[in-house]
DNA sequence: CTCTTTATCGTCAGTACGACGATAAGCGGT
DNA sequence: ACCGCTTATCGTCGTACTGACGATAAAGAG
């Protein structure tokens, strides 16, 4: 009946066009050399969520709130960790490509995995399960939430928030039809007036992330 | 570190056109005599779900698939449970109205009570805020997901299916709309040939259960 | 200047929506 | 047999969104 309690995080960004999940080698059993989620056991009179804010600003170095962060699902099959009763709470959070790859503590064993490759490799425990259902957790939040902001700076383009929904759902996405759901989506969102050209062509707005919570319409992926 | 991991249920019904939830009302401190969430300890060597199909077992009398269960969410605030760091897996169950309301346990202790009265009244630990995640859970799930019919006897008319839509989203649907939406949409409901009229004017067909698990397009929640 | 790139706006046919009219097919009462 | 009453089922509007794709705008590169 007492079970030891941990917290997994799936840390997903952009990383050159590519959704990343942020890893970190095993260097103890078991599993040791494996990849594996970035986690740690919860402390005594510690809430949920501030333990999962408490690895990631570990793992990342980011402590300010500007990283999404929400509870994926929880784990807690009999005989998942050979050390004993271990039932893991895990979280997804979103953030965008951050500074260094891993600022914090022990830089050398983490690193930023495209996703594609950390599910075609051998996670350590139930990992690419819990992997799968972030990934499928994040393809669906982006379509009726406005969380694909949450892959981007301050400011940032169409175009850049366009690339975030095609790495996220694999898929190239027309960009004229894009551009026109994204912006006539109120509250998505705010023009800031600036422009720049840092994509190349023209010069593109700049926009700021909405107050919406919700996207009326969805932005559904099709195919 | 070690905690104690219960399983909690948000088990809804509809019962006389309204939907309903399963609460037990407490005999023992802490809140004794208050009303709460069927559940219990998670045993040695027992999956959560196990768990939480055991509890629904021995409430509601059911043990076959027949019943809708998912995960709903962790809750685990600390200070949340009185004795001790107690973590609750909470989850989600849709049943259809069943014929004795407690046929398992001790029957006198528990009632179906209307999600009204139930969000309207102070219910034991953090159950009030399960309960309405639960409830928000079960109106999103309709939209996008064919369990309204999780709530049906194996056959149904689209009158009794849409009255399921009304007690959960709380607002009447035009029947000519929603007729034409749901049996419309590829895989929700198959015809099995025969009537009724049961529900008292023409004739209604029956329907069971289509084998889809994703609706194209979903039945949004207007207003 | 022209070519290339990206940004932005429009057009078009197909599909779904909510509101609501119309008809069908049972029932009970007269 | 006929009349209301109820529920079932189908159809018809105008509006809104969709994906496919044409057209134009505005920058830099050569």
């Amino acid at each position: 009946m007492p079970v030891s309690m941990t917290v997994d995080l799936v840390i997903f960004t952009i990383r050159e066009q590519r959704l990343a999940v942020l890893l970190v080698r095993r260097g103890i059993p078991p599993y040791q050399g494996r990849w594996a989620l970035p986690g740690g056991f919860v402390e005594d009179r510690e809430d949920l969520e501030a333990a999962a804010r408490r690895e990631l600003a570990e793992e990342t170095g980011v402590h300010a709130g500007s990283v999404h962060l929400e509870q994926l699902r929880t784990y807690g099959r009999p005989g998942r960790d050979p050390r004993g009763r271990v039932v893991t709470v895990a979280h997804l959070a979103l953030a965008p490509d951050l500074p260094a790859p891993t600022a914090g503590s022990d830089a050398a064993h983490a690193a930023w995995i495209p996703v594609d490759e950390a599910l075609g490799s051998k996670l350590a425990f139930d990992h690419h399960e819990i992997l799968a259902d972030g990934l499928e957790r994040a393809r669906s939040k982006l379509e009726y939430s406005p969380l694909g902001t949450a892959f981007c700076p301050a400011t940032f383009t169409v175009n850049e928030l366009r690339r975030v929904y095609e790495a996220v759902w694999g898929h190239e996405i027309d960009p004229r039809n894009f551009h026109r759901k994204v912006t006539r989506s109120t509250g998505f969102l705010v023009d800031t007036g600036e422009r720049t050209n840092r994509d190349g062509g023209r010069p593109a707005r700049l926009f700021r992330r909405g107050d919406v919570h919700l996207l009326h319409p969805p932005l559904l992926r099709g195919e």
